[in-house]
DNA sequence: ATGACTGCCTCTGGCAGA
């Protein structure tokens, strides 16, 4: 069974690139992140036409996730992190489907540091923190999986020194998502690949792209239940390169 | 050192992204 996960940078500019994706890699679920559109707006007849049934979580201009799944609909288990009434950023829903718990998650970007939006960034990844931890007392399988706006190592970015300023990479942030891991969660990406240098994000900015200028930010985190049954993983990498491309590429984990 | 693309909703420019 294969769990994908996809930026996509708009769902309404990259409808073709989406519905393509799905026709051809047919994951059993897929989690989106920044729809970018209402909830009026989403294209769920789009996705019904493939076979997908969705649930998802708008916003207007910006945000927004997605949970789709082949053939069946995700029974939803929140909608939002709990610890912030003011929060109105649509970036946190949760799942279940397949016998699996799916969260789909986009964490603030927190840029620029230091700054109200870097305070955000971190109170938010505190917030995903204890709603994981509540998930990891089911003890039942479980991935937790989007953009998480976090450059976990160095070995994780093309030129540590160039983004060394960045609220992705900041000692914070590593430790907020590093506190994850010692809860028990498994970074799939990073246990198949421990030496680094594999990217999920490119700039669309100054050809990162051809220059393969990139970085892993966009992670799947597999409870201990679901760790045993990883099989693969991997990144949609040439999805980049089409026309009209989020500047994001699909990540992938097959599970037995 | 700086700016560079792209999408969104539209005060068609300013904001956000990463």
């Amino acid at each position: 069974m294969k769990i994908a996960t996809y930026n996509i940078n708009g769902i309404k500019a990259r409808l073709p690139r989406l519905l393509e994706w799905l026709e051809e890699t047919r994951p059993a679920v897929a989690c989106l992140q920044e729809i970018k559109t209402q909830d009026e707006g989403f294209p769920a007849d789009e996705f019904e036409k493939l076979g997908y049934h969705a649930i998802w979580h708008g916003q207007k201009s910006f945000n927004g996730v997605a949970i789709l799944a082949d053939g069946t609909k995700p029974v939803e288990v929140r909608r939002g992190l709990e610890g912030d009434p003011e929060d109105e950023q649509s970036r946190y829903l949760e799942a279940e489907v397949f016998g699996l718990r799916v969260a789909c998650i986009y964490l603030p970007n927190g840029n620029p540091q230091p700054g109200p939006k870097f305070e955000y960034k971190l109170r938010w990844m505190e917030r995903l923190r204890a709603r994981m931890a509540e998930i990891a007392a089911e003890e039942v399988p479980a991935i937790v999986t989007g953009d998480f706006n976090v450059i976990p190592h160095d070995t994780d970015v093309w030129a540590p020194a160039a983004m060394a300023g960045d609220a992705l990479m900041q000692p914070e942030s590593r430790d907020g998502y590093f506190r994850l891991l010692g809860d028990g969660w498994t970074d799939a990406l990073a246990t198949h690949n421990p030496r680094g240098g594999v990217w999920t994000y490119w700039d669309y900015q100054a050809g990162a792209w051809q220059k393969d200028q990139g970085f892993r930010i966009d992670h799947a985190l597999l409870s201990p239940e679901l760790a045993d049954r990883l099989e693969a993983c991997g990144v949609d990498k040439a999805r980049r390169g089409r026309e009209k491309a989020s500047d994001h590429a699909p990540v992938w984990v097959e599970l037995k």
